[in-house]
DNA sequence: CACTTGACCTGTCCGC
DNA sequence: TGCGGACAGGTCAAGT
């Protein structure tokens, strides 16, 4: 599901919502979702104060008390949304809607907080995970060993991203971009979107782009991750921020999911095709080969 | 090594 | 309404 963006709003409202509490319950059934086991959990995890909440690319990381993070991948369909304890916050919550509604049949992981609130990691494709590791050993893990830098660091320039492309030559601009190892944090919905704005087909090969369009292509990316952070992320199907709310940086979306309608730079009909297995979409007119 | 393809899952949508 | 197939925000392992 979520891309920089998302995961980023997401971790945002966590911040606000939970640092600081205390984890008292944690229950999960399937490995597959959290591998962790049972005696891990009563002795890292139960009555772990969270102290902090930070993102890495698309992955979360929940440190604890104990010197232990939970690690959070979502995936396609993954979600974290936080309930509240009505007794204590009162009626009229934003997020109150919720009580009763989670957890469901989506729900693979529930952390009952101690002031009798909940954050359920739901997750109807079960591609998503969680995993409590020492907090020393984040870096070590292979994503963490692998994964690029992150596009929206002030430090982060056009050389830099244009360097890190060039060593992936012989492959599409778009299965570049989609290459965590390239620039972190890039998915289907941001790749499509910064392709258009920069002008470039999502089909031209890595070695063919000047450095000219590199430099569109990285400010581009910026541009439209920044925008869609400051919309909440796009929900273009499950995406659920950490109270359950939707983003909407879809109604500003410029290609992705619009075929059929109108390019709003020149008015060609906006088509969808298929770039290294991934659905595409372009305005044929803006993008040529 | 660089690159591509299928697998992992559940749910939804579209055409017959 | 039912049924089959394609498709969905992402990574991996295994293949060429």
């Amino acid at each position: 599901m979520p891309e920089l963006p998302e995961v980023e709003t997401i971790r945002r409202g966590l911040q606000e919502l939970i640092v600081g509490k205390m984890i008292e319950i944690v229950s999960f059934d399937t490995a597959k979702s959290f591998p962790n086991n049972r005696s891990d959990v009563n002795q890292f995890l139960v009555n772990a104060k969270i102290k902090s909440i930070r993102r890495r690319a698309k992955v979360l990381l929940i440190d604890l008390s104990t010197n232990y993070t939970l690690v959070i991948h979502l995936k396609m369909t993954g979600q974290l949304v936080f309930v509240n304890n009505m007794a204590r916050f009162g009626a009229g919550h934003p997020n109150d809607s919720l009580i009763g509604v989670l957890p469901d049949k989506s729900t693979r992981v529930t952390f009952d907080l101690a002031d009798g609130s909940h954050l359920y990691f739901n997750d109807q494709r079960k591609f998503g995970w969680v995993r409590l590791i020492p907090t020393a050993e984040v870096p070590n893990i292979n994503f963490m060993k692998k994964v690029g830098p992150e596009p929206l660091e002030a430090d982060f320039t056009a050389s830099e991203f244009t360097e890190r492309f060039k060593r992936r030559s012989k492959t599409t601009i778009k299965a570049a971009l989609l290459d965590q190892t390239v620039v972190a944090g890039i998915g289907n919905i941001y790749a499509d979107e910064s392709l258009w704005g920069a002008k470039i087909n999502p089909k031209r090969l890595v070695n063919t782009i000047t450095n000219a369009e590199f430099k569109r292509l990285y400010k581009e990316v910026r541009l439209v991750m920044n925008l869609s952070i400051e919309k909440g992320g796009s929900t273009n199907r499950n995406y659920v921020n950490a109270e359950g709310k939707k983003g909407s940086y879809m109604d500003f979306a410029r290609v992705f999911r619009r075929e059929g309608l109108a390019c709003t730079r020149c008015g060609t009909e906006i088509i969808k095709l298929k770039v290294t297995g991934r659905g595409t979409h372009i305005c044929p007119n803006c993008q040529r080969i």
